[in-house]
DNA sequence: AAAATACTTTACGTTTACGTAAACTTTATC
DNA sequence: GATAAAGTTTACGTAAACGTAAAGTATTTT
């Protein structure tokens, strides 16, 4: 079982670096179902866990209504119904592509990343190698290698 | 040397399948830097490799201003003052870290969704198996089996 | 030359994902 | 029992990333 307990609205804000008014708002758009004392939410672990799927969604990328979307899909993939079952498996394979296609973008970005860096590297000690030199040159005058 | 060439708008929105209109919106904001044939707008390999980039950008989940940061700041590097090759190289770190980040979240979500096809798998063999016994057992009423 | 095609600027409209403020209620604290 | 703290609803505001329409110019095709 998880970590079977109830949260407050400022409770999961914090824990999630994200702001009461997010919270209520994915509410709202209906991805989480938070129920009421009086009229104070009151989160799930269930809750928790979603609010930690949507923002890692965010991070790669998904809209809301796509999370959504997806939530949906699986909740009524578990009511166990054959074309449900049917249309998760399509739309998780279609997931995956998407997620395959991130990776190339990733992996690319990363190459470019290192010959830009080398670049950089390259620049850098070519620049010190001038400095040394003119430092050599003009011995007499040391101020010149103050660095702040 | 690149495809050296120069494009029009259409040619780069139809090779890149966005909208002329997107293309004119990065322009605007200070993305891509067409020179003017007349008032007529005319990009270089180089634009057309930033619109790669622009759109790769996006798929992993960059906004537009970041984008162009990473830009100004390459091109700020490339003056190679020492200043900005090192201002560049924390960047680069920055961003490494962010992939890093994504990488996970994308492992985690391809862990995920293995679970969960799995389940679906599972479920629809169950059904299926069910499905078989009925037939079985009203083995007289084969119309049962039709599929459409 | 007329019509179609491609391009332009200007400018208002739209969606997403919240921010922010106002005004109010409920719960905890002194 | 007053006050502070945390919660609520309502509602208007905003930034990003374009969509869309209008109205005009330039070029190419027939």
């Amino acid at each position: 079982m998880d970590i079977k307990k109830t949260y407050s609205i400022s409770e999961l804000a914090k824990e999630f670096d994200v702001t009461t008014r997010s919270v209520r708002f994915y509410e709202d758009q209906g991805l989480l179902h938070p129920t009421r004392r009086g009229q104070t939410r009151i989160f799930s672990s269930k809750d928790r866990v979603r609010l930690k799927l949507i923002l890692r969604g965010k991070r790669m990328g998904f809209s809301l209504s796509e999370t959504k979307e997806l939530f949906d899909l699986w909740d009524e993939t578990l009511s166990g119904n054959e074309k449900q079952l049917l249309l998760m498996l399509d739309t998780l394979a279609r997931k995956r592509a998407q997620l395959e296609q991130q990776k190339n973008d990733i992996a690319q970005a990363e190459m470019e990343m290192d010959t830009a860096e080398a670049r950089c590297r390259e620049a850098l000690a070519d620049l010190q190698q001038r400095k040394r030199k003119q430092t050599k040159a003009t011995t007499k005058e040391p101020e010149s290698i103050e660095q702040k």
